[in-house]
DNA sequence: TGCACTCTACCAACTAGTAGGCAGGCTGTC
DNA sequence: GACAGCCTGCCTACTAGTTGGTAGAGTGCA
């Protein structure tokens, strides 16, 4: 892993333990043992770093979730495996899902993150949308009205378990994710 | 309304917009007219402050919600007394709850104010819970397993409806509030 | 030798905060 | 009624620390 793959990873993982705005290049430098200036030397500035981990960041979910979907058509195997890696960002590394992150900073991160960001969760609402139509066509799943809909509501359940969890442990997320779920269950 | 509640009024309304780490004693002193000493005489610390707003919002919050009760027995009622503040929040004026934007954060504000907004989501899950248990009851609330899962379910999907509410419209916001609604309607 | 990467040294701006002083209003005493 | 003292709330002036950032120099490797 080259330095500049170290930067974006440790970015990440600060946006989504504290945020963008409490992050800084110092807590960077601490962490990598380099200055402040050579992380300036990749990342010219804090709005390129942060736009380049919405990029990277929405790269990585992209490609996770069309691994999901390569390695089983079964709709609730596919919705197993979002859930799987929401809850796995909360219990193990308490983070939470860099959207996410972003979205409940709105208004004070660089345009080109939030934009960025913002694309990344129709993506996750396009898929998970796929997945419940396929879901209720197939007698498996059921629920109201349209598909995107649905989509949307197990997304912002999910943003909201993750932050919940923080404050109330990780099971507490889990009984969201494993409720939503239940209530999807075809009667 | 004496300086005090004034202060607070901002900060709270700068904790929903921006979050508690965006914000700083500068932003409230140029909204008010009065010196940054001047609001320090008041409140000594920033964390002082953040508990302030925690205690206050969640008084009122907790009130808000006891009116609801107060004025209808009818479970459907209840629960959109609670979705209509929420979508008051982010159509009218652009703020999340603030109890949400500190889960956000909860890694980096003061513990004091996080332990507060704990304390508050608790009591509204224990409401929705109340709730949700008695429209069950009466056969006019449907939903799967225990019915404080089910409030848990629906307090994540409303912070992270009025999260993605912020990037995408209030319109999505509502979508996903009236989405978890339908799907409580009995069959 | 040139380039990528790192460093030192520095900057302006901003942050949360401190200390002491001023002004106005209220209360008590003479 | 006048005056002094106290209290609340505000101010000026200042602090140390941190932030994102700049400019130029040094180092190692192909």
């Amino acid at each position: 892993m080259d330095r500049k793959e170290q930067i974006l990873e440790i970015a990440t993982e600060l946006i989504q333990t504290r945020g963008y705005t409490a992050f800084s290049y110092q807590d960077l430098s601490d962490r990598l043992g380099i200055t402040k200036a050579s992380i300036h030397h990749h990342f010219p500035s804090k709005a390129n770093l942060g736009f380049a981990v919405a990029e990277r960041y929405s790269t990585a979910v992209t490609a996770s979730l069309a691994e999901v979907k390569q390695n089983t058509d079964d709709p609730w195997e596919q919705l197993d495996g979002y859930v799987g890696q929401i809850l796995q960002l909360i219990k193990t590394r308490d983070r939470i899902c860099a959207a996410g992150a972003v979205h409940s900073e709105y208004n004070v991160v660089p345009e080109s993150m939030s934009d960025a960001m913002a694309r990344l969760a129709k993506h996750i609402i396009a898929w998970l949308t796929d997945v419940l139509e396929v879901g209720r066509r197939e007698g498996m799943m059921d629920f109201p009205g349209k598909p995107e809909h649905q989509a949307a509501l197990v997304f912002a359940a999910a943003q909201g378990a993750m932050q919940f969890g923080r404050a109330h442990g990780a099971v507490k997320a889990r009984q969201i994710m494993d409720q939503i779920k239940e209530s999807l269950k075809a009667a």
